[in-house]
DNA sequence: CTGAAAGCGCTTACAG
DNA sequence: CTGAAAGCGCTTACAG
């Protein structure tokens, strides 16, 4: 939207000295009460005083000149790759909820998996926020991210040096995923990564990599199997790598998100690939449709909204004490249903 | 989040002032070349100096005080009655696309359907916003909310009157879709509504319902017969009323958005009920994974990304003029897929 | 073209 | 307990 003199006129607002004059006390008073700072240094019935002519004039607090004064403002960032999977939907709902109506959630997405660029934290930071929250950043992007506001990151393993983390528990889930491939007798085992470089799915590929082997299974390495988290991206990967998969042995196809997977069992049925008798697959995050896809999709659940409620909640201990709070992992479990039974 | 006082010191930023003396100019001369306001008003020499002064230091206007000094921020709030439809997070993306980086869009979600309460849009006022985007409002929402930004509705048709709206142009989709479902022979039609009691979703029943007797077609009413917008609970929902409808006859079910017809998908198949041999199904949005389902799932594609850029585009027209804008309805298509055909 | 100054609406020491 | 006043960091008439 391009930047533009506003031709509107904005209605009068309520200020403080409004308030002030109707309630026959000063602006500092006013102040102290709107924000509860009044213990032993407002009295009672002052207190009253305001209250009903905040009341009376609807008075809300001008965010804007607060914040100026504070030099802080209410409003919490969230960073995210991108929005297409709707994993980041239930991420986001558990930030709301913990955040609570005090602080207002903005939101900055660069899409495609990059993050924003230094110029868009520039303008971020200079909302002076009361804290940022980073879904999967890249190293680029936390080499130049300013100190400006305490930040949490989220699912970002092998970064707990660096900031405050969020993680979740994928050896967990990972280990329990390939023990049951193991059981079903699968010996060979092909990757579809994602596309958008960060450290979760690094991890991810890794943990699957070493688990088959410590199972006596192989590992078909294709680091060049990898598409955006998207079904369709997914499809055209799946139809590009299968015939190589397919000549390598490979029975199993671990998926390094459930939309990966989709993707992977629709092109399947196109090929006339049977799910799971030629091949299983899997998936990481549990989404609603899991269930529904057809065979349904054994995957490895990631609780977003714990991961949400979790970051604010580290933010929040940061806030009250500088020293890194390490939070414990948050539980990955097994789902088994029919694309791998 | 607990408001707390913050324990961590908040590093020193750089100021106008400090540009002002590093380039020899006064602070006036800093805003207008920052803000692009130099057209003869500042000489070349001196944009020259500010601008080398504005990259040695790394300044960026401080958006709390500008905010302030100009009575308006660069902050635009959508209100999206939910996010756990996947379907939000195009309409998302279309808006940041179109919004650019000299914006920021901050998000107020409520879940379940509900919009924010008065204390709610009090606190969102508070913050100044350049504009505020209202997805599937209802009518205490728009009486409470009061004037203090351009307003533009999305999905809310008959609001027109009431403000800026961009819509779908449902009744082309729902035609083609009654059209198609009469064509295959269906006699009887259902409809599984949302329970969230917004205007799209009104609209889209009774389009259902006059375009079905149009076509000589019976819709069997059950208004009890909703659901959240969410697998799980539309496939409970059809298993309440999938004897009533049998019963009735109905050989169609029309569902409000995909996400019901999923668990619709799902609960037919626990129950024996074979689609579309027994039970034609049908869907809106087009979600990624309607295309995956088994069976695949026929549907009215609604363009989510065109509708948050459109909704954008009016916002920015309602700045340059007050006057009401009228946006074009945007294509509802309908995709057949394998759950009707 | 330039800069001093008022003003945006708060919050917070400070003096009483 | 109370209020006058400084200050947050900008933007914008205004006088020159």
């Amino acid at each position: 939207m391009p930047r533009t003199s506003a031709a509107v006129p904005r209605p009068r607002r309520i200020t403080a000295a409004q308030v002030a004059e109707l309630a026959g006390t000063s602006v500092a008073t006013v102040s102290l009460v709107v924000n509860d700072k009044t213990a032993g240094r407002v009295s009672t019935a002052n207190i009253e005083r305001v209250r009903a002519a905040v009341d009376e004039l609807g008075y809300v607090v001008d965010h804007t000149a607060s914040s100026l004064a504070r030099g802080t403002s209410n409003i919490v960032i969230l960073i995210a790759p991108d929005l297409s999977n709707p994993f980041y939907g239930r991420v986001i709902s558990g930030i709301k909820d913990e955040l609570g109506s005090e602080f207002q959630l903005l939101l900055s997405i660069t899409g495609e998996g990059r993050n924003p660029s230094a110029a868009d934290v520039h303008r971020l930071i200079a909302l002076r926020p009361a804290g940022i929250l980073v879904e999967a950043p890249d190293d680029a992007f936390l080499r130049d991210l300013p100190a400006g506001a305490p930040l949490v990151l989220l699912d970002a393993p092998g970064r707990e040096t660096q900031a405050v983390t969020v993680n979740f528990d994928l050896a967990h889930g990972i280990n329990a995923l390939l023990d049951h491939l193991a059981e079903r007798g699968h010996t060979r085992i092909g990757y579809l990564d994602s596309r958008t470089r960060t450290e979760t799915f690094e991890l991810r590929r890794i943990l699957v990599e070493t688990g088959a082997a410590a199972r006596g299974m192989e590992y078909v390495s294709r680091p060049e199997a990898a598409s955006l988290i998207d079904p369709d991206a997914a499809a055209e990967a799946f139809l590009e790598h299968w015939p190589a998969w397919r000549e390598s042995g490979v029975t199993a196809l671990v998926c390094a998100t459930d939309s990966h997977a989709y993707g992977v069992l629709k092109a399947a049925r196109d090929l006339g690939v049977r799910v799971p008798e030629d091949l299983a697959v899997t998936g990481f995050d549990n989404l609603p449709a899991s269930a529904i896809v057809s065979p349904a999709l054994t995957t490895v659940e990631l609780p977003g909204e714990a991961l949400g409620r979790g970051a604010v909640r580290a933010l929040q201990a940061q806030r009250l004490s500088p020293e890194p709070v390490t939070a414990p992992l948050l539980g990955a479990t097994l789902i088994v249903r029919g694309s791998t039974a």
